[in-house]
DNA sequence: AAACGTGCCAACCGCATCACC
DNA sequence: TGGTGATGCGGTTGGCACGTT
């Protein structure tokens, strides 16, 4: 039995004539690969002869092992961790030249004994110029938390709310920072619950009662709001491509891969919605109480402007009555009372001309709460290296960093997990 | 100076999902 | 419609850097 087996494998080995160098044994077969009652000297003998030329590495192209299962191609052979700067070099100059089409093919083609998997990790969280790199700002911190209270471990979702940032190195900043620091606190940092017998939340029940309510309002909020954007977004997608010739392009012509609207991506999540056909870096939605006029849009800020702001008034106005009427029936009383909510990414530039610097998602969260401006929007001050890091609220006594963690700490509090 | 502990982050791994046939 | 390969995602790990004893 053992003896066909091996033979099974020489003879599959033997149909690859993969010559490569400097290969031990156990780089070019996994362990895995020999029964375990195979004693060592004979895996030793074994690997002599698969070490032989010609049958290097070609364990890599070997199908079922004895237990079943076939072997990824990153598990044989090919070089793993760290990558050099010859390999970065490599790979960077054949994206750039070539893109980077298949993963899989790429490798070979870029001349790197690495895996596709590999490669597109080391692009995607390293080597693609737009990635923003070194210390996350204090408004950072505070969107990866507000977005982490409503999305969970949502890396990618909320990565993209967070442009150039890669959601390797939010979920890292989050498992290596954040966290902590909302336990000190008292925090879950899985339910953004105060933890039981935390000092948290013993100030004010009622405003933290309120916070919950309204953190869990905003999720269905934002639920309800996303559901219509994306109705109206590829309802205007349709619009827009009839009537545009085909030679004017929705996105920069230069961006391989358009950005995933950060809204759509909430939605995807919360509702399991297929894939939306429109992207855009934002989504704004305005409510103005008095005469329950709407305005419903979707706007692409610099470079790019494109706005479907208006594109069809009825049908915006449709979508955002009906929500506004959900809303009184759940007894919200933020959407009738005039405010301007705006849901969106804290740092970006067009997000501070519309709304104000500091204001945003936190100001949603915390509408009606009794929390909002001096729980979160006051305490933007300072980060850890004494630099301002916003423009908005600071107070400038001191208060900085400590009242910031209140703010956020007021946010959350009791908060339950949305859409559970 | 050495040993040890801790923090950090790039990279890996395995599963889920998507896309294509 | 099911199978298969490609890709995306989130959890986890390995190893380096730095601080402490």
């Amino acid at each position: 039995m053992l003896h066909s087996y091996f033979d099974g494998v020489m003879d599959v080995l033997s149909s690859f004539a993969v010559r490569l160098n400097n290969a031990s044994c156990h780089e070019i077969v996994p362990v895995s690969f020999f029964p375990p009652s195979l004693c060592s000297t004979s895996v030793e003998l074994l690997c002599t002869q698969l070490s032989a030329p010609g049958f290097r590495k070609a364990a890599a192209y070997y199908g079922p092992t004895p237990m079943g299962r076939s072997l990824c191609c990153d598990k044989v052979g090919l070089k793993k961790g760290p990558w050099t700067p010859e390999e970065d070099e490599k790979l960077l100059a054949h994206i750039e030249e070539h893109g980077h089409g298949s993963w899989r093919a790429l490798p070979s083609k870029a001349g790197l004994q690495r895996c596709g998997k590999s490669c597109r990790l080391r692009w995607t969280n390293y080597l693609r110029p737009d990635i923003k790199r070194g210390k996350f700002s204090l408004q950072e911190e505070q969107t990866i938390i507000q977005l982490h209270a409503l999305l969970g471990n949502r890396w990618s979702a909320i990565a993209t709310h967070l442009s150039r940032r890669t959601d390797n190195e939010i979920k890292n900043y989050w498992n290596t920072h954040l966290k902590k620091r909302l336990a000190k606190m008292g925090i879950d940092p899985v339910t953004h619950k105060a933890a039981s017998g935390a000092p948290v939340g013993t100030a004010d029940d009622v405003r933290s009662a309120k916070a919950a309510a309204s953190l869990s309002h905003m999720a269905q909020w934002e639920s309800a709001r996303l559901e219509a954007e994306g109705r109206l977004a590829r309802e205007s997608t349709m619009r827009a491509a009839a009537s545009r010739p085909t030679s004017v392009p929705l996105h920069p012509i230069n961006l391989p891969e358009p950005a995933a609207s950060p809204c759509l991506g909430l939605l995807q999540p919360w509702q399991g919605a297929a894939k939306l056909d429109l992207e855009s870096p934002t989504s704004t939605l305005t409510f103005i109480g008095n005469n329950n006029s709407v305005s419903l849009g979707i706007s692409e800020g610099d470079p790019t402007t494109w706005r479907l702001r208006g594109d069809d008034p009825e049908r915006e106005e449709d979508s955002a009555r009906r929500f506004l009427r959900q809303q009184q029936m759940q007894g919200l009383e933020g959407a009738e009372r005039g405010d301007e909510h705006i849901i969106g990414c804290g740092e970006e530039p067009w997000f501070q001309e519309t709304v104000g610097v500091g204001a945003g998602l936190t100001d949603v969260l915390l509408a009606g709460s009794g929390v909002g401006a001096h729980g979160a929007l006051e305490c933007w001050g300072e980060s850890g290296n004494g630099q301002a890091e916003h423009g908005g609220q600071v107070s400038g006594d001191g208060e900085s960093s400590s009242s910031y963690w209140s703010g956020i700490l007021g946010m959350v509090v009791s908060s339950e997990p949305p859409f559970l």
